[in-house]
DNA sequence: CCTAAAGTGTAGCCTCGACTACATTTCCGG
DNA sequence: CCGGAAATGTAGTCGAGGCTACACTTTAGG
């Protein structure tokens, strides 16, 4: 039936390990979490532009996140497919209620998770770094937790 | 020159903040390093299957990260190029010395992510789980700085 | 007021990572 | 010893997220 590998054929262990879709489901959670990354990034940084300089245009928007204004169109684009962002032709980019609501949670997240690192001693610089790409992947209970031990330490 | 957008001609504040080349780096690096952690979940499999069964077979990879044989093919193909794993046709994966250092390293990162998580009061689930997609993002001085806060814990 | 520069938008191309569908190889069991 | 099931491999497609190149608006400033 199936064929035998290289290594079982050298007469390796193959002991039988009891099913894992636990795993499985855990990778497919962290891909599905990347997928949604980036848009929470988008809405983080124009309710931050707006706040702070009224605007939020595509091209400041790529400058910040280091891509071309071609590439921030897209993107703003599918944030408009997703409901999170309304903009019209050469008129800047606005965020729609739930745009404000993803906005808000992502960023008290992005906050949350660098106090957390320097707590536990992360230098400033590594925190503000890593932070960007584990905020995407920090559930609710996590969250949690890091509240809780944020609160204890003070 | 510039348009200016809906919310300036409002006359909102349109505040000039100092340049901020720092966030696009970092959204740079975030991506990059999203760039690896497939390889990365993948040598680390692939070490594990090959510990534990002696064997690692591309449909007992795909099975385990939950996705098709052919999409785990590929990857391993691209492990190939990378020079991480070995494998030629119907007769099983094998690591490289690069991979072999790469997976063990990786190993040890997704320990030190878990444990930490432990320690702050995460539940076990959620950190597994959470861990998946962290570690990719990890830096070395926040993976020293995880590792002096659990042996002054103890 | 009218032009040119900056910003905006569109089109086309690339790679990755995932999929389905189909072809090929291996090797177990009758 | 050989037929078929399971594993393996190949081809083609899709969307996301990048890019460059080119076309079109807008508006500051002479």
């Amino acid at each position: 039936m199936p064929p035998r590998t290289e290594a079982a054929r050298r007469g390796d262990s193959t002991v039988e390990l009891p099913a894992e879709p636990t795993q499985a489901q855990r990778f497919g959670k962290a891909r599905t979490a990347q997928s949604t990354a980036l848009l929470e990034d988008y809405a983080e940084l124009i309710a931050d532009l707006l706040a702070t300089g009224g605007e939020a245009r595509p091209t400041d928007i790529a400058r910040r996140l280091g891509v071309s204004h071609a590439t921030a169109i897209k993107t703003i684009a599918r944030l408009k497919r997703e409901g999170l962002a309304t903009a019209r032709p050469y008129r800047g980019v606005f965020l729609t209620e739930a745009g404000e609501t993803l906005a808000a949670r992502v960023k008290a997240r992005h906050r949350l998770v660098v106090d957390l690192l320097r707590a536990v001693g992360v230098p400033a610089e590594a925190a503000e770094q890593d932070a960007e790409g584990i905020e995407h992947h920090v559930s609710d209970a996590t969250l949690q937790a890091f509240s809780r031990f944020l609160k204890a330490q003070r």
